[in-house]
DNA sequence: GGCCGGTTTTGATCCAGGTCAAAACCAGTG
DNA sequence: CACTGGTTTTGACCTGGATCAAAACCGGCC
């Protein structure tokens, strides 16, 4: 039996997309809990919090107390070397539930900043696991969360570990384009949220490359950039650099 | 407050080396339970089964069953591209907790293939969901587990992202000699159990550029390599390279 | 409006690591 | 033991992306 393609680069966030909304309620829940069961998730996930553009939600080091749910908003997260250098390990929209590398120490192992003004919903860690205890499918559900941020992170580092820098960046505006879609954006026409460096860093390399690429890719008739504006001209051209038939 | 550095690169797997068995009863269960839960525990992680070197634990694409805690013997885990492009995506060894990024989606999405006659105990998910919901303390140790695998995976995105070659190599030797020594074997001297290609391919190296690196580092008098055998001849000269301190 | 700091684009040059090729080596196997 | 196929080493050369530099652009603020 030959092995089979598992993992396509948009592929990363292709099941958390699906989650439109921010609060696990509504987000992720599979129907059928009783009513007592979701007035529990309801007050599970009931704090809300402001993070103003420029602010951490939280640093490397802090104790884990809650996971987060973004309501609106983007956000990175990055890991530092030592040496200052910074590898931004993602960025998270809508619906996407940050902190989990938190889990295995009690405390955060990255940073993880607003990129524009953003709202989370707190999910105290402690309240999360004993509710998960009494309630299966949510139980399940955090489990596939928690799986999907590892299959995720498999596709990144299929990304950094193997491609070139225009599959990079064409598989990297395509997973944006899906997320985008997901949430009810368009996928076709958006705004990135964060600098080319911000890119450069998530994908391995130099903002003078993406910039180049981005230009080349306009050349090519593939998008239009205008600064931060991005306009997808040829959504199957982009699939095509990454060996993706349309 | 400034920013910590959280991961270097040779943490990876720091805590999770503390696990020198494989059942997850000996493993990884705080003390503590009673002496039914440990049955229970038991009871979960007893079917054992051989990988001989060469086989498929899993392939993608397969439905999710079971996870497998290695007893003895080394894997790899590797993502694979349309285009035949391979990504090792780890490397796994005795203790070690796999098919998490199956959980996802119910099936797997990477494959795992032994690199040596191996054995593991094979734990049916469901089993394990049931029982982590009656006893907090495994419920607890399974979180940690999977934040502990984003965690690692956040540092070799940090590796593959912002690090030059003899980095990545000297990372990943340390890495492996951690290990080694977590599990009570030496931390100065051990066989690769893989070949120059699939470490580089795991760390988006060719295979020429880990045997030269690797010259190279003998060349220093940082190493002794002779083919698969690794001597480590100054684990403060590779930890210099990544800019750690002794 | 004009100024200012951060961001983006573009060009010229450089180099780390890739590619191609060949030889050496090594572990099985008959 | 010699043969065989996979692995490793090493050399010569090439190239994709990094680096360095400068100009253009853009958004916020006075």
């Amino acid at each position: 039996m030959p092995t089979q393609p598992c993992l396509t680069p948009v592929d990363f966030n292709k099941l958390q997309s699906v989650c439109s909304a921010c609060s696990l309620r509504e987000l992720c829940l599979p129907a059928g809990l009783d009513p007592e069961e979701l007035a529990q998730v309801d007050q599970l996930v009931n704090r809300r919090q402001p993070v103003k553009r420029g602010d951490y939600l939280y640093r490397a080091g802090a104790a884990l107390r809650s996971l987060y749910a973004i309501r609106t908003g983007f956000m990175k997260s990055s890991v530092l070397h030592e040496d200052g250098r910074e590898q931004v390990a993602g960025f998270h929209m809508m619906g996407d539930l940050l902190g989990l590398d938190a889990i295995s120490t009690g405390q955060h192992m990255c940073d993880t900043l607003a990129l524009e003004d953003s709202e989370v919903c707190e999910i105290p860690f402690a309240v999360l696991e004993r509710l998960s205890r009494e309630i299966p499918s949510l139980q399940q559900h955090f489990h596939r969360i928690m799986s999907r941020e590892i299959v995720r992170d498999y596709g990144v580092m299929l990304l950094l570990g193997s491609m070139r820098a225009e599959e990079r960046l064409a598989a990297f505006l395509l997973n944006l384009s899906q997320r985008f879609a997901a949430r009810g954006y368009s996928s076709l026409e958006f705004n990135l949220r964060m600098t080319r460096e911000e890119i450069g860093s998530f994908l391995g390399l130099k903002l003078e490359t993406i910039s180049r690429v981005l230009s080349h890719f306009q050349d090519q008739g593939l998008i239009e950039v205008r600064n931060k504006r991005i306009r997808i001209a040829s959504i199957d051209g982009l699939r095509a650099l990454i060996g993706q038939q349309a």
